[in-house]
DNA sequence: GCCTCCTTATATCAAACTGATATATCATTT
DNA sequence: AAATGATATATCAGTTTGATATAAGGAGGC
């Protein structure tokens, strides 16, 4: 089989947008997609390695004056296209795994105390969260005739959206748990 | 490290409800709480293996009648209350892979039409599932004096409120990108 | 009776990914 | 001058997925 990993795919999309290193990419990855993405050092390193003999990227020479090594890389042609071809297939894999949920179904084992803890500490994240993707939203308001603006933008949305109604089923869940107690 | 597998609490909530071989396991992960946890033959089978060895659940012995392997497992009273000290623990690791998001955000190397195209599939998948929820809702309705009921009916409406905004978010979506066609 | 197909059931494996750790440089503050 | 934190690459053990192997039981057709 070989060839499903989905960090080639998130690689190869943020260098669409421009050149970057390892460390660049694991940043974008956390700060732009964190919300519905996750990606490690322990997976973009080795495949950047991969990727280059592949020859979806190539290493850009080091134009800095230091020591201090720093690998940029860049996409090309071949790149592109895999980027395209994967945008273009049907299937696409959209998972949760929320531990909150499981330890709210398994709750019952305990007292609905526990349970409403479990959802308290789940709202405040969610409530920061949506506090920092607001924020986004706001700053891409002023930017939507760009293309790529507007995929961000919907992505953004996206959280807001979610995030919102997350709230809602807290209080609503809070409400019918407390009535337990 | 060690210790840090997920599986372990799928596994003893499961059986803190009633007796289970690991295929029936891996049926109740897709069918009860496929829509926000997953998990496979693979992590389950070894899995049970050590948790037995650990002492915190049990073989029972094999009372059909036929020569056709089945294990049941019955979880101990350690398993319980491992159980218990993880719903008490206050970290929860609550993470999306969106895959369609993943596309929609890089999507603007190609025409809208693709996005529209991926947004129209997540959208029917969705559809399709919240009709399960909503059926799964209406036939707890009748039930919700139980306890244990109380804790699935509201992972299921988690489900169906964040499943409804999913919707609404993919209507505006759609809208947005068919203004750049 | 026999053949096919689907479900039940356990088990293993390569590939992918996470979270932690190691190492080292650079920049800023104390 | 020392300490702290950010930048940067890299590796590893442990966890999980998705696929595959194996085999028995049941349902239906002919």
């Amino acid at each position: 089989m070989g060839k499903d990993r989905k960090i080639d795919m998130v690689i190869l999309g943020l260098l669409s947008h421009e050149d970057l290193t390892g460390y660049d990419i694991k940043k974008q990855i956390d700060e732009a997609i964190g919300f519905f993405w996750k990606g490690s050092f322990g997976s973009i390193y080795p495949a950047l390695g991969e990727m280059e003999k592949a020859g979806q990227i190539k290493k850009l020479p080091d134009r800095s004056s230091g020591s201090r090594e720093k690998i940029k890389y860049r996409i090309t042609k071949d790149g592109k296209n895999a980027l395209k071809e994967w945008l273009k297939e049907e299937q696409s894999s959209n998972d949760l795994k929320y531990e909150t949920l499981l330890k709210l179904y398994f709750g019952g084992v305990e007292k609905p105390e526990v349970s409403i803890h479990n959802i308290e500490i789940f709202e405040e994240k969610i409530k920061a969260d949506l506090n920092v993707l607001k924020w986004y939203k706001s700053n891409l308001g002023k930017v939507l005739d760009n293309n790529e603006h507007l995929h961000y933008y919907l992505t953004v949305t996206f959280g807001i959206d979610t995030y919102e109604a997350y709230l809602k089923w807290c209080a609503r869940s809070k409400k019918l748990l407390k009535e337990r107690i």
